[in-house]
DNA sequence: TAAAGACATGAATACTGATTCATAATTCAT
DNA sequence: ATGAATTATGAATCAGTATTCATGTCTTTA
């Protein structure tokens, strides 16, 4: 039956409590974007955050708990980067564009978080497909509208959406993980004029 | 002289002992693939494959050990498959389309071991860097001849392999953990189309 | 300023699962 | 056929770490 969750409740109610809770959250993701989810035990985390172990039991049930509030975190904040930087671009493949680049910028600068979220896809699969489902939503609504207005040519706007994604992460991957230093602009230059003109002469 | 630079021999000498460990290796790839690395247990990975615990030390190290050769060995496949495919096919753009068919179609057929290579992100850096790695080497050196021949218009090489790799990695994401159906037809036509001749109208 | 509640501690406990090893069975070479 | 080598067994260890809890400290408020 429904298994009452509410047993173990959380919530601090004191700014000191929020900033204990906090310092974990940090130390959490610091830890488990340098060594993985499996490697980082509760002990070095309390650690990195300078508190005590059984202190961790107050804030969170469990490695897992941590872990998923990380990954939410993240996807909000990138979410809100790429809205800020494509919000009043109306032409379809300058948004394009602007929207890659802002992933790009974001992941060189949160290293760590993009592990995280790539670890997801093992450690807790729900949060994981919920998050590129959702980036792979707005996609594809907005390159079926840009067919339908002709900006740009016809093709399945699903397949199109991944496709476009899987170029985006696959370059931050090359950066973050593979250490290949090209500076985001050439790899904006490069990968939009891919998207835009594709191979052929 | 023992060139095996294995410290702890491994090995089998025997008909017998090559199909115990083959039994292992595939109960390994069967159970991994399912439930991950780290629920994968040396007890469940034993049990599938009807022997004893400690057989499995007589064969490997550890797990990290049955992993690697997982991984190794689903590259040299894939590898094998795309070199089938493509072998004969002197037009670039064509080898393009074969290639990517050819992937899908791989990993349409085994999404286990596509499963186990993501993980081996975290599980074992190395293997994981150096999978990639091949693969884009390759790529790049065949874009590269392709822009000199005239074939294709002018871009960076490396970024360009990178970002066809992303397409295909993601449609076969799309396929295989998203589960969406799309023929595999249909996502090279789409895909294919938008890397020949980009979004523009 | 004192009682109540919230927060923090860290040693003790509990659990999980990896690894070992003494023993036994099977296969191989002669 | 028989001793030697190889392979197989699984219960017994061992290691690491997650989680608990009895106790102590801090913060709030009445």
């Amino acid at each position: 039956m429904a298994e009452d969750k509410t047993a173990t409740i959380k919530e601090p109610k004191t700014a000191r409590g929020e900033a204990t809770r906090q310092s974990i959250l940090q130390a959490a993701e610091k830890v488990m974007g340098r060594v993985g989810f499996n490697e980082a035990s509760i002990g070095s985390i309390t650690r990195e955050a300078n508190v005590a172990q059984g202190t961790f039991y107050i804030y969170f049930k469990g490695k897992d708990e941590v872990f998923s509030e990380l990954v939410t975190e993240m996807g909000r904040m990138l979410r809100h980067e790429i809205n800020e930087a494509t919000k009043g671009i109306s032409d379809r493949l300058a948004a394009e564009r602007a929207g890659l680049r802002a992933f790009l910028s974001f992941v060189a600068a949160h290293p760590e978080l993009y592990r995280i979220v790539q670890e997801a896809q093992f450690v807790d699969p729900d949060t994981y497909r919920a998050y590129f489902s959702t980036f792979a939503d707005g996609y594809r609504q907005g390159l079926a509208a840009a067919v339908q207005s002709g900006e740009i040519r016809p093709g399945d706007a699903d397949i199109r959406a991944w496709a476009l994604m899987g170029i985006a992460r696959s370059l931050g991957e090359r950066a973050v993980v593979f250490g290949h230093m090209t500076p985001i602009d050439e790899l904006v230059d490069t990968a939009h004029d891919l998207i835009v003109n594709g191979l052929k002469t």
